[in-house]
DNA sequence: AGTGTTGGTTCAATGAATGAACCGGGGTAG
DNA sequence: CTACCCCGGTTCATTCATTGAACCAACACT
């Protein structure tokens, strides 16, 4: 990661997992790989990050098995990135980070998130309350009273869908 | 936090839990005083980090409500700086992080965890497979076959002890 | 021939991280 | 009484990362 290059010296998993995915914007664009966007500009438009770091976050997800760049089409040719079971593993991670952000910063979300099953909310720890934990394929995600952002990318994240169903943004 | 000062125009409880937890190092302290660290000088030697940056770190978590601190002797002044029940609560984050990197980047964990009431290894989640949640201080902390550090906080915390008990580091 | 979209790269300016040096209040050993 | 050490920092020059704007190339469409 950073600039020692690394944490060197530290012993411990986290920080092997922080060299990964610990610099800025990397478990933003993990969640919205969860959320079902996979496309480059897709992340760019609903992020506002520099292209710069975009490439950067995404090359290094890649390299170190959390995404799968794939290429969709051959002419024009375009690009996807995928999450490996690796990256959706981070789900519980993700989700739990959240609800403490939502606990103990405050602010209303945009999104919720329920057991497609049996229609549950889920738990800060991402299991559902009646049959226990859940893949991220069988979560529901809806929206919720808070603000949302005002782009094509997100506006089509606000349907009630299923995390990792690929996001279509609408043409205009 | 970083650059274009945060994370501006995201939606999120994420990127607002990121802004507080996200920069560099800063989740590292927070498993650190999960793991007893207390004093400035304890965490300066376990994490080999800058002290600029240290203090800077303990500062923000400090105003942000996940540290406290606390004076604890008034002559000569000693300072410590303890988790409130936000800090303690990031326990299953930082928990669930660790065991992904142990599980998807490798090496040994040189710390195991166990409920101290039942014996039992904690699940990815944190939860104890006999008996559910468990609260960070009813975890046990035992040496596990990965390198450790060799400085005298990592030393003291080596010997088989429950989360949030303080460190005391021997003088040598 | 010109315009638009996708998926990027390059670059100067700005902002953070690093590590070494310094500092001040208070013990404590000689 | 003096010197030295510890703790908990601050200051500062250098190095590195992030930003945002500009540019680019391949292809499709009109």
């Amino acid at each position: 990661m950073a600039l020692g290059k690394d944490y060197v010296g530290q012993d411990c998993s986290l920080s092997r997992a922080l060299e990964l995915l610990g610099e800025r914007w990397t478990l933003l664009v993990v969640q919205n790989a969860l959320y079902g966007v996979r496309r480059f500009n897709d992340f760019q438009v609903r992020l506002d990050i520099p292209k710069a770091v975009l490439s950067d976050r995404l090359a290094r997800l890649t390299e170190g098995g959390v995404l799968e760049k794939r290429q969709y089409q051959p002419s024009p040719p375009r690009y996807e990135y995928l999450l490996t079971d690796a990256g959706i593993e981070l789900w519980p991670v993700i989700y739990t980070l959240s609800v403490w952000g939502r606990r103990h910063i405050g602010g209303e979300p945009p999104r919720l998130f329920r057991h497609a099953d049996c229609g549950s909310a889920l738990l800060p720890s991402s299991d559902c309350p009646e049959c226990g934990p859940v893949a991220p394929a069988d979560v529901e995600m809806y929206p919720g009273p808070g603000p949302k952002r005002d782009d094509p990318v997100s506006r089509a994240m606000n349907r009630p869908r299923r995390l990792l169903e690929p996001v279509v943004p609408a043409a205009p």
